[in-house]
DNA sequence: CGCAGGTTCCATACGGAACCTGCGGTGCAGTATT
């Protein structure tokens, strides 16, 4: 039996179409995956390498890649470093609503000539029949989902159609599944699986340990501590760096506040003008703005090799976010830094932003309105008289739990076997406390990261699922020494980490990580949960399935 | 849930406390308007 030999062909191919010497660590395996045909999984943090694990491989196979990626600003992008290369093999184009029904046309004619490889398109654009046909029709040899965690995180909140991609994807023909992203902690990474329907995948977890980033949060009893600890990195660190901030109105205000202290800043949120985000956000690249004040509509598509630090002023909501936001510093692999300000106060805006319970005679409501006939979320709204956000998130609610579903022209329809209204109200109701509670329990695991006294990389890594053996040496807890004292301290660890237990109330979790005699647990069904070993040995709160 | 900004209230008045209310992130696509 012939044993293919992947690594010389990828090599060649980076050399040839893409100019690259080298591979990078942590990319030869999942190229290899692809080239198997098997669907994958890749969690890489550092954003330059990732794209390549579906360029590289989309040349040696057969058929165009359609790259399902979430924002324009960010497929434009990656759009023009691949049509830089001036190569058809490596060509790429786009369907969205910025082309007109022309352009359009002519992309998709480009691919089904051959003349492109890359078809850029959004969730939302696959949604609509046509479309959907038009793209199998060019039987893509490759699907990738990039920032795949964008399923998990804006799917079930407002936009719905990141839901429904593994049906999607089934729709052009069902291709081999590439999922990449920078961040996802195991209940994410099986939200994606689920979702896209992967296929037993390969999954690649890699450089989750970013050495060269020194880790440090600082509480800050007040607004005014929070300043001079901001102030006083200002002064000591090389710049550029990105400062982020919860809402809108306090990136604008902080960057106003900083220029008059002679730290001149900038701002940039979601709420922006088009033309002027942009300009911002190249101005950032460019180096001509060299503090960035903003809120987390500022991140995915920014790969900037010389970030020097990443400031939060607040807790952000998860780890999962805020590894991806730290992330974005030291891309260069010259030393960089995270600090963390926060206060117990901004865990309210998080809470806030998880949400309230929906209420349960609105969805009804909806859900009766969705079966009257095919409507656009501007009839639906219209006739609920829901607000656009509210509107949202319950129809993505109903979308889950079968009770509508998005079709041709993004009109909303029933499904055949769709749950009456009071069913599927009752339905969605559960499925949002569910992911709620899970939500909730992420929000938790940020404050506990805050308030560590151990070694903060071993912190986050347990939250990903990953155990690193000993303190990393570069956070603040490991330079004071208590990271130290703590992993000398620490008790019994009666189960083994990754380990299924059991517990009478939350039902069935896995051991993520052991601290300072706590232990951190994943319930399926409760999210994260830190417990006292002691208290756990004592009264056998846990057994071992 | 907490904050900012406004209003009310008490008051041996020109300010301060107490209370009330609104607000808060991420983006696709399609449609209406210039």
């Amino acid at each position: 039996m012939k044993i293919p030999v992947y690594g010389p062909r990828l090599r060649k191919v980076a050399r040839k179409h893409f100019g690259w010497p080298s591979l990078r660590p942590g990319q030869f395996k999942p190229m290899r995956a692809v080239l198997r045909r098997r669907d994958a999984l890749v969690v890489l943090p550092t954003g330059a390498g990732k794209s390549a694990i579906y360029q590289i491989p989309a040349v040696l196979l057969p058929g165009p890649t359609v790259v399902i990626s979430p924002l324009l600003a960010l497929q434009q992008d990656q759009i023009a470093a691949l049509n830089e290369r001036d190569d058809p093999a490596v060509r790429a184009v786009r369907v969205s609503s910025a082309e007109t029904p022309a352009q359009q046309r002519a992309a998709i004619a480009e691919i089904a000539e051959g003349k492109a490889e890359f078809l850029f398109i959004t969730p939302e654009q696959l949604s609509d029949p046509e479309r959907m046909a038009e793209v199998r029709a060019l039987r893509p040899g490759l699907v990738a989902v990039d920032e795949a965690h964008c399923i998990s995180s804006w799917g079930h909140d407002f936009r719905p159609e990141f839901l429904a991609l593994g049906d999607l994807i089934k729709g052009i023909g069902r291709p081999p599944v590439l999922a990449l992203t920078a961040t996802a902690s195991p209940p994410v990474r099986d939200d994606i699986i689920e979702r896209l329907h992967l296929n037993k995948p390969e999954i690649h977890v890699s450089g989750l340990d970013r050495r060269n980033l020194f880790l440090e949060a600082a509480y800050c009893p007040d607004e005014n501590y929070r300043w001079r600890k901001l102030t006083a990195l200002l002064d000591s660190a090389a710049r550029p760096g990105i400062i982020y901030v919860p809402t809108r109105r306090a990136s604008e205000e902080l960057a106003e506040k900083l220029t008059e202290a002679g730290y001149p800043a900038e701002f940039y949120h979601g709420g922006m003008a088009g033309g002027a985000r942009e300009q911002k956000h190249e101005d950032f690249t460019n180096d001509k703005v060299d503090i960035m004040v903003a809120t987390s509509a500022f991140g995915m598509g920014i790969d900037k090799p010389n970030i020097r630090w990443v400031a939060h002023m607040a807790l952000p909501d998860s780890p999962d976010s805020y590894f991806q936001e730290i992330g974005r510093a030291g891309r260069d692999d010259d030393p960089a830094q995270a600090l963390l300000l926060w206060r117990a106060e901004d865990e309210a805006i998080q809470r806030f932003f998880n949400g309230g319970a929906p209420d349960e005679k609105e969805l009804r409501e909806l859900a009766a309105a969705v079966r009257s006939g095919p409507s656009t979320k501007a009839e639906l709204k219209e006739k609920t008289g829901l607000g656009p956000r509210k509107l949202s998130a319950y129809l993505a609610l109903l979308e889950e739990v079968g009770a509508s579903v998005t079709g041709r022209g993004n009109r909303i329809t029933v499904p055949v076997f769709a749950p009456l209204p009071a069913a599927a109200a009752a339905a969605a109701l559960k499925v949002h406390e569910r992911q709620q509670t899970l939500d909730s329990s992420r929000t938790d695991m940020m404050r506990g990261f805050a308030q560590t006294r151990a070694c903060r990389t071993q912190t986050l890594l347990a939250y990903f699922g990953e155990e690193l053996k000993k303190p990393c040496g570069h956070c603040d807890n490991c330079a004071e020494g208590s990271a130290e004292e703590i992993e000398q301290a620490s008790g019994d660890e009666p189960f083994a980490i990754h380990s299924k237990v059991r517990h009478a109330e939350w039902g069935e979790g896995m051991v993520m990580g052991y601290e300072e005699e706590r232990v951190t647990v994943l319930f399926d069904e409760v999210g994260y949960k830190t417990l006292s070993v002691p208290v756990v040995l004592e009264n056998t709160l846990l057994t071992a399935v």
